[in-house]
Parts: C-alpha cells; sequence; structure tokens
RNA sequence: GGGCCAGUAGCUCAGUGGUUAGAGCAGGGGACUCAUAAUCCCUUGGUCGUAGGUUCGAUCCCUACCUGGCCUACCA
C-alpha cells in the first residue's frame, strides 16, 4: 500500500488518435485500475504533446494559428480516453502555463548546474523530422525517412551535456535492479549508454511555437525538454512543491520500444543534472502490430479504436488487446483475432458462465443467491488464480493475470458439470453450488475490472451486489467466503453475445 | 560492422540442468442439455532453429552458424 504514479507518453496532435495510441493507454488505465485495487493511491496521468515545427506547419497550412489547432486536435484523445473508459486523473497539454512554468523551471535548473551550454550546430536537416543527419544517412541527398531535401542549417544552439552522464547512469541502473520491465530491455538501454552519450541540442531560435528559454528568450525549448518534462510539470513541478513531492519519481512510464532512448537514457540524466530523482520505473511495451505489418498510413492498414468499439464493445476491445498480446513483444491486431478472442473467452466462458449460473438460481434457488460452501473444491482454484494474478499484474503481464482469472472461469464451469445442479432437487446440496458459482463469479469480477471494468460491475450487479466493485480491495476482499447469501440474482441480456465473422 | 532480443504443438505463448516438454485456441471423439449450438471429459499433434561442445544427463549452460525483429556506428 503507498501511492503509485503511472504515465502515458503524451501523443502529438499532428494525428488522430491510433490503435497504437489506445494499447499503450489501455495497459496503463488497467495497470492504473489494478493498483487502486491494491490499495495504492493512484495517479494517472496521459496528455498530449502540442509544440514544434510540425504543428506550427501543419496550422498554417489549415490557416489557424498553432493554439487554435492543436486545440482541435487534443480533445479528440480525450473524447477516446473517454470512450475507452480509461480512468486518467489528468490530463496535460503542453501548452498549459502549469507546464510552460515547470518546463522553464527544469531547464534553468540544469542551465543552473553547467549541464546546458550554447554551442553552434551545423548540418543536415530534415524539417520533417525535426532532425539532423549526416551525409552518409542520406538517400541521394534526400532525407531517408521522407524522401525529401534536407536544408543545411547552421545555428547556435543550447546543448545539453548528456555525455557527462554516462557513468552517472550506469551506476543508477546497477543499483536499480528491475526499474525496467520487461527485464530485458533494460540491457539496450544500457548498451545504448556504454557505446558512448552525446550532448544534444536542447532548443531551437528559428522556431517560435515553443517554450522560450528562460535564460534565452530567443530560443524555444526543443522537444525533449519539453515534452519528457511533462511527467513532473502535471504534478506541480514549479508550480505545487507539495503535490509533486508527493507523487514523485514516478512509479511506471508506460512506453513504447521506439521512445526508450529518450525516456531511459536522455530523461534520467536531465533530472540527475536538475537534482531530481530519476522515475522508479519503466513499462516498455512492443508494437501492436496490424496484420503483422507495422501500423502506417502508406500500407493503408491503421486502425481506427474507436470503430472496434461500436462493433465489439469497450471490454471486448480492451480484453483483446490485453489478452492476445505477451506485454513487451510486439503483439499483433487482426480481425480474426479479435472475433476469436471475443467468442472464446468472453461470450463462452464469462458470460455464458454468467448466464447458466442465473438462470439455475432462478429456477432452482428462487432466484436469490445462496451462500457459498466454505470448503467447496472451488475455493483452492479461486485461491490460486487469485495468486497468480496478482503475481501477473505486479509483473505488468496483462495478458498472463488474464490467463490466471479465466483459470477460474474454467473451473467454475466445471464444478457445474461435476455437480449437475440443474438435475437435483432444489434443496441445501444445490443451494451450496450455486452458491460456490456466484462467489466465483464475485472474486472474478473483482479480478477483472482492472481489464474490463464496465463488465466487472455488470456481472458485480447481476448477482446482487451492490456499490462499486472498483471499491473492492485485493487481496482482502477475494478470500472465499464473502458472497452474502439472499441477494436478487438477475439473468439480464447476454453481456456478449457470439460474433460471427463477417 | 557492433550490440540486444526472439526462434518450443497448425496459431498465440508458458516452462525446467534430470523420470513420459505444458496451457489456451484451432482439429478429432464422446457426454450433457442449466446456459449465448454454449459447457464438460478424452484425444491428435512438437527431431524444443541448425551444428558442435561441457556434463553421468540439456529444450534449458558454452561456441559457431541460420532466420526474423530492434537498437547503434564518421569503414572508401
Amino acid at each position: 500500500m503507498g501511492k503509485y504514479y503511472l504515465t502515458t507518453p503524451i501523443y502529438y496532435v499532428n494525428a488522430r488518435p491510433h490503435l497504437g495510441h489506445a494499447y499503450t493507454t489501455i495497459v496503463s488505465d488497467a495497470l492504473a485500475r489494478w493498483h487502486r485495487m491494491l490499495g495504492d493511491d493512484v495517479y494517472f496521468l496521459t496528455g498530449t504533446d502540442e509544440h514544434g515545427l510540425k504543428i506550427q506547419q501543419a496550422a498554417d497550412e489549415a490557416g489557424t494559428s498553432p493554439k487554435e489547432f492543436a486545440d482541435g486536435i487534443a480533445p479528440l484523445f480525450a473524447q477516446a480516453w473517454e470512450r475507452l473508459n480509461i480512468s486518467n486523473d489528468d490530463f496535460i497539454r503542453t501548452t498549459e502555463e502549469r507546464h510552460r512554468t515547470g518546463v522553464r523551471k527544469l531547464l534553468q535548473a540544469c542551465y543552473d548546474a553547467g549541464d546546458i551550454e550554447l554551442d553552434t550546430y551545423s548540418g543536415l536537416y530534415c524539417v520533417a523530422c525535426e532532425a539532423y543527419y549526416v551525409e552518409d544517412d542520406l538517400e541521394s541527398g534526400n532525407c531517408p525517412i521522407h524522401k525529401k531535401p534536407v536544408e543545411h542549417v547552421e545555428e547556435e544552439n543550447y546543448f545539453f551535456r548528456l555525455s557527462r552522464f554516462e557513468q552517472r547512469l550506469l551506476d543508477w541502473y546497477s543499483s536499480h535492479p528491475g526499474a525496467v520491465v520487461p527485464e530485458h530491455r533494460v540491457n539496450e538501454v544500457i548498451g545504448f549508454i556504454k557505446q558512448g552519450l552525446q550532448d544534444f541540442s536542447v532548443s531551437r531560435r528559428t522556431l517560435t511555437w515553443g517554450i522560450p528559454l528562460p535564460f534565452d528568450e530567443s530560443h524555444v525549448a526543443y522537444v525533449w525538454f519539453d515534452a519528457l518534462a511533462n511527467y513532473i510539470t502535471a504534478i506541480g513541478y514549479g508550480t505545487d512543491d507539495e503535490k509533486f513531492r508527493k507523487w514523485w519519481p514516478a512509479d511506471h512510464h508506460v512506453i513504447g520500444k521506439d521512445i526508450v532512448r529518450f525516456h531511459n537514457v536522455y530523461w534520467p540524466a536531465m533530472l540527475m543534472s536538475a537534482g531530481i530523482e530519476p522515475p522508479a520505473g519503466w513499462a516498455v511495451g512492443g508494437w501492436l502490430l496490424v496484420g503483422g505489418e507495422k501500423m502506417s498510413k502508406t500500407t493503408g492498414n491503421v486502425v481506427n479504436p474507436l470503430d472496434l468499439i461500436d462493433e465489439i464493445g469497450v471490454d471486448g476491445f480492451r480484453y483483446y488487446v490485453l489478452s492476445d498480446t505477451t506485454y513487451g513483444g510486439d503483439g499483433d491486431f487482426t480481425y480474426e483475432g479479435l472475433i476469436s478472442r471475443y467468442n472464446s473467452d468472453l461470450a463462452n466462458n464469462l458470460g455464458n458462465l454468467a448466464a447458466r449460473v442465473a438462470t439455475v438460481v432462478g429456477k432452482k434457488c428462487g432466484g436469490t443467491g445462496t451462500a457459498p460452501s466454505p470448503d467447496s473444491p472451488l475455493a483452492a482454484h479461486a485461491r490460486t488464480a487469485v495468486d497468480d494474478t496478482i503475481a501477473q499484474w505486479q509483473a505488468v503481464q496483462p495478458s498472463r493475470a488474464l490467463e490466471a482469472t479465466w483459470g477460474l472461469i474454467r473451473a467454475t464451469n466445471a464444478h457445474l458439470e461435476t455437480n449437475e445442479p440443474w438435475k437435483a432437487e432444489p434443496g441445501p446440496a444445490v443451494d451450496a453450488v450455486m452458491g460456490d458459482a456466484l462467489e466465483a463469479l464475485r472474486i472474478v469480477a473483482i479480478l477483472c475490472h482492472a481489464a474490463v471494468p464496465a463488465t466487472a460491475q455488470e456481472i458485480w450487479r447481476r448477482i446482487g451486489m451492490t456499490g462499486n466493485v472498483a471499491d473492492m480491495r485485493v487481496p482482502a476482499d477475494t478470500a472465499w467466503g464473502g458472497y452474502p447469501a439472499g441477494r436478487p440474482v438477475e439473468k439480464g441480456e447476454p453481456m456478449f453475445p457470439r460474433r460471427t465473422v463477417a
């Protein structure tokens, strides 16, 4: 029991929310919900990254101001997360005053520490990438990513002396084992550091859409200081010391593997320079591929998560992305996989279990829930499911956590087959079996809430429990025997009607 | 070029220095009918990437290689 501060990356507002954003955000939400059930005081942050040249250009093209442009896109993210039932406690936009204040304080702190210095840089610059290239990177003089000509740029820039932090970073990682999950990702980080770190530019003077450096207003902060800093500015760095002290350091920065370098090397170095403790942990996920390929506009396989919600439901979608990918590796999103998971796990196992239990309780117990048997064989299954589910969420392995939880669902279906309460005359024996099943559903509702919150609440309600399942505590409320007799049990409409492949 | 990771049943993945390598889904057979043609039971299926080595014994340790992915590098 303690505090748990977790973050998603902030998403760049040059594109609408897509499956990749949704994946990271859903994983984060499940972690946040799980930790609330553990009794942790949770602060769950997400937001949008709104500065930079690309936004300025997009705004120019749209004939509007950068702020107005961002104002048009940022709500799309907030709305998407609302529809996906994301329980973020805060949503930060880098155009907010609290962020501006905090970023300037961070820059000043690094500057005062002597780690930000003026230098000149000349090189070939790709506007689209907002990055410099050397000759050999280019393909016939063009940017290798955008295939567009690069510009020769020479400008005075402020540089962050990342090169000074090699040893400190290595020392920090060696004294903080387990800070990165899955564990193998930390090898990449250490390998990168050992290759030698180069200073990076932290400002642009050709750009106006950004936060001016406090020590030189003719420059605006470049992406790293602007974007990464959201993790501290949102919790009061520079504006609310007490709040900041309460929440920092972050317990998990949930990120994708593509931004490991910035989050695990640049960011802790920046914090060290400013005299701030590095984050306590990172959870690094792979990509969610679509049909085996990286999602991209050119292949035309961009998936809009909101379209899927209409078809499969919020929880169907959440369950699929959480259960069908091993966190840390790449996952593959397919329509067939979505339907298959939905039918087998949600419709056939969970949904059907709830329905058959309700029906038998209706026929044999007068529609009123009965008490579970204290020494039911199901109790051991429940105990195993609880223990394994806890361990897997702890390890940030949602797919394995759900597998553990579903083990109890399967065991409950088997328990019913073994006892065949539908054949027996009403009486204590049937009451005990149905009480067992209801108790199992109660525990399942608690265990699956992090992944499928609306479903968990609906099961909770149908078996006659009052209040919010979200208020239950793990493991205290998962002890066998918590289901009280005498509650009305409702069958209701199928929660997950089977889908046929279109 | 260097580095990291992965390569286990048709698919997605677990797994351990040691008797017959596991789960879910898919496939096959059977049972049941309370339930969303759902469920339950049984079952087919794997030279554990390739070749060596260490060991009494390796899928798990070491070496090389192959394949895939990622990171990284100012060989013309």
